[in-house]
DNA sequence: AACCGCATCCAAAACGTTTTGGAAACAAAT
DNA sequence: ATTTGTTTCCAAAACGTTTTGGATGCGGTT
């Protein structure tokens, strides 16, 4: 039903090797041939068959994002804005976006392996890195492009966009304790995942340069959504010595940790200081505002994009680690200074 | 470098059909050389190389997702979700999801069509209908498959999934009006969208059903963002007469609404009532908890794409028009019975 | 007259699969 | 001895493109 380079052969009285080379403005083919070939192409609307191309070009001009989560009820902003960075971005490169989710574990690998192995993609965009990360292992072993968004403790560096959130945690720890917090809590997330790892760090250091220990003790360990940070603030507030403070590290739980909060008749930024990591837009009109450390997503997954459709076209790129630096946002979840308690 | 079905052939010294049949367990191939010739195609590693079947098939299975969104600062948890049961039903089924993003208006319709006609995907999944809607209309004329989460006002019936949030609306505006509230108003979307007409037509007819006319001074037309609800709160609690019920269209609408009424100093689900639609995760987290009506979307996102696959593979399919009961999820967002003001 | 350079064209191969339409070998039935 | 049927196999075509390696003709130089 379709047309295809043959009807246009037929139609203009060339051969297709002479068609396809018309439209691809080849310069042997003379200027009259050219325009009538693309005329014709245009009259009967023709699109190239992209299975054809590709498989005659040995590529797919697509990219490959596997959504690493649990369950069926995700629904963590940051993957659609993420998401909507990345596939904007490779649309106008003319590249495709192939999306799937798989749960991290055993099998993830092997998703990544019958992808490649069938030349379904010919790059990777990998997220929520991990400290000692399979994929990123897997895939420079076998030399095939990716990028992360994301470090890893791997030696051999890869590719990747990351905000130093190390850094960010440390300035909000700083800023706490400033306000004149002692007792401080924080909700981390699994050890393994990268990010976490960061922000815990970042955290501690930033409390240990004003002279404040963090106790183990004041450590919880989240699930990143809001009702797991919600479960974590409800045991930390339950305790004999509640804590004035309590970070999260990202804003879902920073949000739990409001509603639990305000459960228990804390008035948040007065009775207790809240802080999160990413500002997410909800970040901007929960009340009261959360108090969090910026991470532009929508512009990191365009940079992760490009960057990975470059060195899959071999094209030179100049930097291949990038670190951006992350600019804390003050709002009223964390107050002024403390006063009472 | 790839091991081919050729490179097979020579090592078993038979011929590539015959490596093909034997693989896809034809049966005028002996079982000796089946098993023959399975054990060497996993002993080589091989995977068959995609486009050429789908060049040979003329297939591509891959569905089309194209995100109807403006912008980059996008983050519906609704499109995240319903992502995830379309891509992980999409995955269970062997299909491809390919994804992008294009803000709807006039190049929409060429998004679609160069899809369709360079043979990208065998079917569309179709989000955020219109009463008018060009995609459905393209893609009725040219009989290409799709299903549409949502109803349009085309007369030809398309398949679809909805919930009749219509009903779901009625019950609600029934619900704040049993609750004593007298002063009520919506915060809309464009009416075009097909969903916020039918929840605007299903409020006022909840509300008359009370004897109540919907002030039409009292409609406001936000953008579903919290955003977007956060600004004509402010605007209708700034009004001499505020209202004392508000209800939004939409949760993210509804949680920048409860901002707005915090901002004023109200004591949301004592001194306002304010209600969402969606129950997006969110929803029960926030504070006060939303009531809102309940839409499952990642189910949603499975029966749509379930369906699409049975139109792709012409089977068949019993039931090609769904229509979901709305289930209301009371929390304290409206409160108990009205007493003051 | 022979050669060269140039402009324009194209047949055939290639990409890796599946499908079509038999062929070959053998046994069983007439 | 021929036919019929069964089992197992395969060459070749097809899907629609791009690339390779010339071929052809023509005007201009020697």
């Amino acid at each position: 039903m379709p047309v295809t380079l043959k009807d246009i052969a037929e139609k203009v009285g060339r051969s297709v090797t002479t068609v396809s080379r018309a439209l691809h403005d080849y310069d042997d083919v003379s200027p009259e041939t050219k325009e009538l070939v693309r005329r014709v192409a245009a009259e009967m609307g023709f699109t190239p068959n992209i299975m054809a191309q590709r498989l005659q070009k040995r590529r797919t001009d697509t990219i490959g994002f596997i959504l690493p989560t649990f369950g069926p009820r995700f629904s963590d902003p940051f993957f659609s804005e993420f998401l909507a960075g990345v596939g904007n971005t490779a649309a106008k490169l003319g590249y495709d976006l192939l999306v799937s989710t798989c749960p991290p574990g055993e099998q993830e690998l092997e998703f990544y392996r019958e992808k490649v192995q069938s030349y379904r993609v010919d790059g990777f965009v990998i997220v929520r890195t991990r400290r000692d990360d399979t994929r990123i292992k897997y895939l420079s072993e076998i030399n095939f492009p990716f990028v992360a968004f994301g470090r890893t403790e791997n030696p051999a560096q890869h590719p990747y966009v990351d905000e130093d959130s190390e850094l960010g945690m440390r300035l909000l720890a700083n800023h706490l304790v400033d306000l004149g917090h002692q007792k401080i809590a924080f909700i981390a997330a699994p050890d393994h995942l990268m990010f976490t790892h960061y922000r815990l760090k970042g955290f501690r250091e930033g409390l240990l340069e004003r002279g404040i220990l963090l106790d183990d003790s004041m450590i919880g360990i989240g699930d990143l959504t809001q009702r797991g940070g919600y479960a974590i603030a409800m045991e930390l507030l339950d305790r004999p010595e509640p804590p004035t403070a309590i970070a999260a590290c990202n804003d879902l739980m920073a949000l739990g940790t409001i509603s639990a909060a305000q459960e228990h008749g804390l008035v948040v930024g007065q009775d207790i200081a809240i802080t999160g990591f990413d500002n997410i837009p909800l970040a901007e009109h929960c009340h009261p505002p959360l108090t969090t450390v910026h991470q532009p997503i929508y512009q990191i997954g365009e940079m992760v994009c490009e960057m990975l459709i470059k060195r899959i076209r071999r094209e030179f790129v100049d930097e291949e680690q990038i670190l951006l630096n992350p600019s804390l946002v003050i709002r009223q979840s964390c107050g002024g200074a403390i006063t009472r308690r």
